[in-house]
DNA sequence: ACATCTTTGTCAAATTATTTGACAATTAAA
DNA sequence: TTTAATTGTCAAATAATTTGACAAAGATGT
């Protein structure tokens, strides 16, 4: 159980990571995957990718971190020795699937409680337990901890 | 439980998670946050903030996830009507919340099942459950649920 | 083996975004 | 009211990205 205080820091940090919408430009998106910029123009072109730009934000291509993702997840098949299109298939056979693992956390975080070198965090109610909720314990150089209360 | 393909899904998409290091310039910063660039410059003057910058990669300021949660922090709170000083030392006392909350997801992601409208993630094993193991159903348009199995 | 297609690298000229330094304006504190 | 802190604005310079073009490298098909 954190304290009042926390609760409010939580609230504010929900609707932080809630909301955040950034973005990279192609040099950092470059360096993040280890994708050239002429590549990704490239897959641009082929309609594979595509940069997520208004027309009152600039003239240079910004990416999403979601199609950050989309690129690194595109080279790791790559690498393995896909062809371009079908490492783009393949991607694609799952392609919410970051968008549901950090909404979880996005969703989920209900408080957080200072401890000895981390924190635990309150992810909420669990179904069939009679109102217990699950709380990760996460501890510097430790394995995360989860447990019931 | 995932087949064998969502294992070596989740195991690339795990990897690439855990190691992604991306940064962003300054104008994506300003936009994502809504903090001035010339803000931005002060606050690094007054040694709040600090880019992330390697010789070799560029002369402009690069700022990482954790310092831009950091910056959006500062400004909810400054938001609020503290001073910036005051902004600074609230969002310092646990300024390694982001890092242990997107950190535990990042460790704790074994698998996943694609399930109508979403996926059902395994995020592992519950203390003192005789090896059950923690499930979020993640579907579009409808609350995460939790559950044991 | 050769021809064709796809993909990636390189480069120049132009454009856009950021930098620094400086000063002004605004806001807050004494 | 004065002083200090914070933020805005601007010019000149520099860095990063853009587009278009062509070359080079790699993959595919016959």
């Amino acid at each position: 159980m954190g304290d009042k205080n926390n609760a409010a820091y939580v609230t504010r940090f929900k609707d932080i990571i809630k909301n955040e919408h950034f973005l990279f430009g192609i040099g950092d998106i470059s360096k993040a995957t280890g994708v050239s910029q002429r590549k990704l123009r490239y897959w641009e072109e082929r309609g594979y990718i595509h940069p997520e730009n208004s027309s009152d934000e600039g003239q240079h291509r910004k990416y999403s971190h979601f199609m950050f993702l989309k690129i690194a997840m595109i080279q790791s098949f790559l690498k393995e020795g896909y062809t371009l299109s079908a490492a783009v298939q393949k991607t694609n056979e799952h392609h919410k699937l970051g968008k549901a693992v950090f909404g979880f956390v996005k969703e989920r975080l209900q408080n957080f409680t200072f401890v000895p070198g981390g924190y635990e965090i309150d992810l909420g109610e669990v179904n069939d337990t009679q109102g217990k909720h699950i709380y990760a314990l996460i501890r510097s150089n430790k394995k995360t901890e989860l447990f019931l209360k």
